[in-house]
DNA sequence: CTGCTCAACTTGTTGGAACAAGTTGATACG
DNA sequence: CGTATCAACTTGTTCCAACAAGTTGAGCAG
C-alpha cells in the first residue's frame, strides 16, 4: 500500500492532471463532493490536497464558483534598460512597455514627505529617520494590480529638483527630468529577494495564497552620492525581470 | 462582533506577537491545544490559522516538536560580479564569497549528457533536443541546502573544452578554463523570477510550505554566440541577489 | 553511572457533521 | 418580455473525535 498520506496522494494526482493538460490553464476542476468520490475520501481530506495546491500557487479558488486553473502569463521588465538615458523613451518605461506589449497600462501616484526607513537612509546614506519625499505607485495592466513601487528621494536632492515634492506624474520621465536639473544617475545598485506577501500586500496586489512577490531595491547614484531608493513590488506570477549586460552583439537585437 | 473568521484572528494575532518579537527568531510557539484554551476555539480552528502564517513563510512546524518561528539569515549574492574576470577570485565564486562570510561550503557535482530543454536549446541557439552538456551541482552552506544548479554547454564548446564533458570540479574556476582555452564570456542575459517550490525542488532544497524559490536564468555569451546557459534555483528566504551597474565611484566600496 | 524503556507530551492524518455564504440558472410573477 | 425569487449547486468556517507518529525526559534495570 502507498504510504503517502491520502491528501497528499490527491494533491500529486490532480498535480499531474493539471502538468499534462488534463486541466488546461483557466478550466474548472471537479468539486470537492465529486473529487471525493473519485479518491473514496472525506471531503476534509480532498480540501487538503486542494489546499496544497493552492500554496503551490497551481490553482485558485472562490467560494460559490469551484477551483480553477491558474494561468501564468509574465511580463518581462528590462531592468537594465530601465531608467537608461541611452535607451531613450517618450514617457516613463512602464506605460511604454506595457502598451508596447498590447496592454493598456494605470498607475495611480501619490507623494509624501515620509522620514526615511532605517534600510532606505542607509542607502541614501542620510540620517535614519530625516525626512525624505517619498513618491509612491500601484501600476496596472488590463485594470489587473501588477506592481507597487516606492521611491525615496533625499532631502537635498529635491531642493535642487523642486517638482519631486509635487503631486502628479512627471510626463517626461523622472530619470529626464533630474538630469535636465544636473543630476544624471551614472549607476545603480540592485537587490532583488523574494518572500511571501504580508497580509497587506496580498489585499493590495489581489493575490491569495500560494504566490510570492518579487522584491527589487534600486539605489541609484549620481557621480557624487546616492540620489534615490526605489522598492518595487512585483506579484510573482506576473512578472519577471532580466538584465543585459556585456557586449551583447551575438544576441543580435540589442541596439 | 469581529466579522473576521476566527483562524483569521489566530493567525492575524500570532502575527503581531511574531512581529514585535514576543516571540523572537527561533523560539518555540504554544502548542496548538494551549493556543485553542487560548482563543476559545478549536484545534482544527488553531490549525488552521497557524497553517496561514506556515504558509506566508512566517513559521514551521515539525511533528513531536511544536511549531517555531523562522529566523532568516540571509546570503547575498553579487551577480554583476559573479563569471566576471575583471574581479579575480582563486577558485569559483560560490567558494570564495561562503568562505569570506565566514561559512563552511559544501558542494556535489554530477556531469551528464542530456538533451537541452526547450527553453536552454532556445537561448543556445541549437535545435530543441540536440545533446548538451549537463553540469549539475548542489550547493550546501554549513550543511544546508542552498541551492541548485545546472550548466547547459552547447555540443560545439565542448569539442574546444574536453574538460567540460568529465566528471568533477573545475578547480581553476568554469569561467577560467574556457578562457584559456579562448571561450571569453563578453557579456550575459541574466531572467529572474519567482515561484513556489515543486515538490521535486522542495525536497532537494529542504524546505517546507511557505518558501518560495529564485529562479535566476543567465545565459553567456562570447563574442559570436551563446556559450552556456546556466539555471540556478535558490531558496528563497536565504538568498538575495544584486547587481552593480555603472558608475559606483561614489559607493566608495567597488573596487 | 550508563543505557534502555516508556509515558506523556507534541503535531500529522482522517473521518464525520453542520451551518454560512457566494454563484448560477430555472422558474414564476408582474 | 423583463425581472425578481429561489432552489441547488459551489466553497468557507467551525466544531468534534480518534488514532498515527515523532520527540523528550523521567525513571528503572544493568
Amino acid at each position: 500500500m502507498n504510504r503517502q498520506p491520502k491528501y497528499r496522494q490527491v494533491a500529486d494526482a490532480l498535480r499531474r492532471e493539471i502538468d499534462d493538460s488534463t486541466y488546461g490553464p483557466g478550466e474548472r476542476l471537479p468539486s470537492e463532493s465529486e473529487l471525493a468520490k473519485r479518491f473514496t475520501a472525506s471531503r476534509n481530506t480532498v480540501r487538503a490536497g486542494l489546499n496544497l495546491l493552492v500554496s503551490e500557487g497551481l490553482i485558485t479558488s472562490s467560494q460559490g464558483l469551484g477551483y480553477e486553473v491558474r494561468s501564468h502569463e509574465v511580463f518581462e521588465l528590462n531592468a537594465s534598460r530601465f531608467e537608461n538615458l541611452n535607451f531613450p523613451q517618450s514617457g516613463d518605461a512602464y506605460s511604454t512597455d506595457v502598451t508596447a506589449a498590447g496592454r493598456r497600462p494605470h498607475q495611480t501616484f501619490r507623494v509624501e514627505m515620509q522620514p526615511a526607513p532605517a534600510e532606505v537612509a542607509e542607502r541614501l546614506k542620510v540620517e535614519p529617520g530625516s525626512t525624505a519625499v517619498l513618491r509612491h505607485c500601484h501600476r496596472y495592466v488590463d485594470d489587473v494590480p501588477w506592481s507597487t513601487q516606492a521611491t525615496y528621494y533625499p532631502g537635498w536632492l529635491v531642493d535642487r529638483a523642486p517638482r519631486l515634492a509635487q503631486p502628479g506624474d512627471i510626463e517626461e520621465g523622472t530619470t529626464r527630468y533630474l538630469a535636465a536639473h544636473g543630476i544624471e544617475q551614472v549607476g545603480y545598485f540592485d537587490e532583488i529577494s523574494t518572500r511571501m506577501p504580508t497580509p497587506e500586500e496580498a489585499r493590495l496586489l489581489e493575490i491569495g495564497a500560494g504566490v510570492p512577490v518579487l522584491l527589487w531595491q534600486r539605489t541609484g547614484h549620481t557621480a557624487d552620492a546616492p540620489a534615490r531608493c526605489t522598492i518595487t513590488t512585483f506579484r510573482g506570477d506576473l512578472n519577471r525581470m532580466n538584465y543585459e549586460i556585456g557586449d551583447l552583439a551575438a544576441r543580435g537585437e540589442s541596439l
